[in-house]
DNA sequence: CAGAATGGTTGACACAGGTCAAATGTGAGC
DNA sequence: GCTCACATTTGACCTGTGTCAACCATTCTG
């Protein structure tokens, strides 16, 4: 069984959608296929057409080049059209540890507010488009439409208990629970955003998935095996098919019973 | 050479920037001492005057008592007077990790906006108080008050930020450098409240440090000792002396060549 | 198509930190 | 001041990951 290219059932989907509403091409928040994940609901025509204003520029983003790096001027949020990101922290000494694996409908940028400079390096995993939306702008419009203004708390708050969640997976969890918890995190993504339960592609290496979990990379390819012999999936290169997706979640919860 | 105490020490300093200002005793934040953690500078009277209608209410946290839990309906942050908090997440099958430890003019509950229900919970490490701030009048204000619109959002990024720094830290460093960067993040906070760069009062035990840190309280405990014997730092049950910042520094940044 | 570069797998072994256990110290409450 | 529950320290031993190294697979390049 052959796993799935995100990127091109991305495009089929936002093609698909475009059918559906045949006299909308322009590009634009108000018919992005991505709304639903990127916008607050229930938005007056007017204030949809303000927000298409604020989100003026696109930015395609080779696969291998960075969006922003380490102490750039932050000047603006992205919203992610295509494509998928990672975020890295490298320390002083060289140490490179990944905070994140963004996709399409995420945000990246928000570590950039309060010091005017960006926190981290964003890199495309694969070749992307981004909306950027420059952040004086979406305060300004914050003000204005109250259901911007707390969509962008609700963004930020979900990334801080996204991050609450790595925490526990790096303070207390096995190298096993980590990447099961990793893959169910993923494929819960994915599930939104229309792609398969059990069928998954891999944008990153296993040295970025150790990063990210705190392991090295032999022991995330050790346990990728592991779960494999277990026949919990099933795993050629980076496609990877979920067999039981309830053992990956017996894995992380132990105490669950069934 | 003892250690100092931490709410004491906070009052004696509340005392002495009361007595430098004599006519104001009234509780709010126009005149409190945290303002400068707490609130956004340059604030007309008229904004403040606004500000402190909307921390309306204070709360007295007893220790050991909880602030917020889990699952609770979210509708306050709050600012932290007096006192020591730590935020924890309990995962279903009783694995406890500690996400953060609190002090005065830290905010905490950010993490209850995404879903209008508490992410985790907040527990008083030391008799506190916190000041009550309803979120959808700090949204309210945070359209009419830029600095304070700004403010906010500067404080989630913060944390984001910071939560970032602790995936770092539980990704890919030796419990020695986790341990060391603890307390330098410590220290240096306490510092701008005033405290002692060489000297603090833990208000919390070798097993919250562990959780915070991914390690079990021996490990923290035997890191203590280790560092002890090493004359980098003295530690009497919780009042920890420090003897060489620079050599703890060394540790967390093992390349900095002095 | 050869050759190089990159990424992934697997094995053998070492070691940091976890686990278990015992002893000691300490503070809150009576 | 006594007691009990709790926190801390320390030792001995074990184990999960890291480390190092060899090899394989895949993709890219010319």
């Amino acid at each position: 069984m052959r796993g799935i290219d995100l990127s091109h059932a991305l495009d089929a989907i936002a093609a698909k959608i475009r059918d559906m509403n045949p006299h909308t091409i322009k590009v634009a928040c108000s018919n992005c296929n991505l709304r639903e994940l990127c916008m607050p609901i229930d938005l007056s025509a007017d204030e949809l057409d303000r927000i298409d204003a604020v989100v003026g520029v696109r930015r395609k983003v080779k696969r291998g080049a960075t969006l922003f790096r380490n102490r750039e001027k932050f000047t603006n949020l992205y919203a992610i059209r295509t494509g998928f990101f990672k975020t890295c922290l490298i320390a002083e000494d060289g140490r490179d540890q990944v905070t994140g694996f963004q996709m399409a409908g995420e945000v990246i940028g928000l570590d950039g507010i309060v010091n005017d400079r960006h926190a981290c390096d964003a890199v495309a995993l694969e070749d992307a488009e981004v909306c950027v939306m420059p952040f004086d702008r979406i305060e300004e419009l914050s003000r204005d439409i109250n259901a911007l203004q707390h969509h962008v708390h609700k963004i930020m708050s979900r990334e801080i208990v996204r991050e609450h969640g790595v925490m526990l997976l790096l303070g207390s969890m096995r190298a096993e629970e980590r990447l099961a918890a990793f893959l169910l995190n993923l494929l819960q993504r994915l599930h939104a955003r229309g792609f398969s339960r059990s069928e998954l592609v891999l944008r990153m290496t296993r040295e970025e998935i150790g990063s990210y979990l705190g392991l090295k990379l032999e022991t995330v390819s050790r346990t990728f095996s592991k779960l494999a012999e277990e026949g919990i999936i099933e795993v050629h290169q980076r496609h990877v098919h979920i067999l039981d997706a309830d053992a990956l979640k017996d894995i992380v919860n132990p105490k669950a019973c069934h």
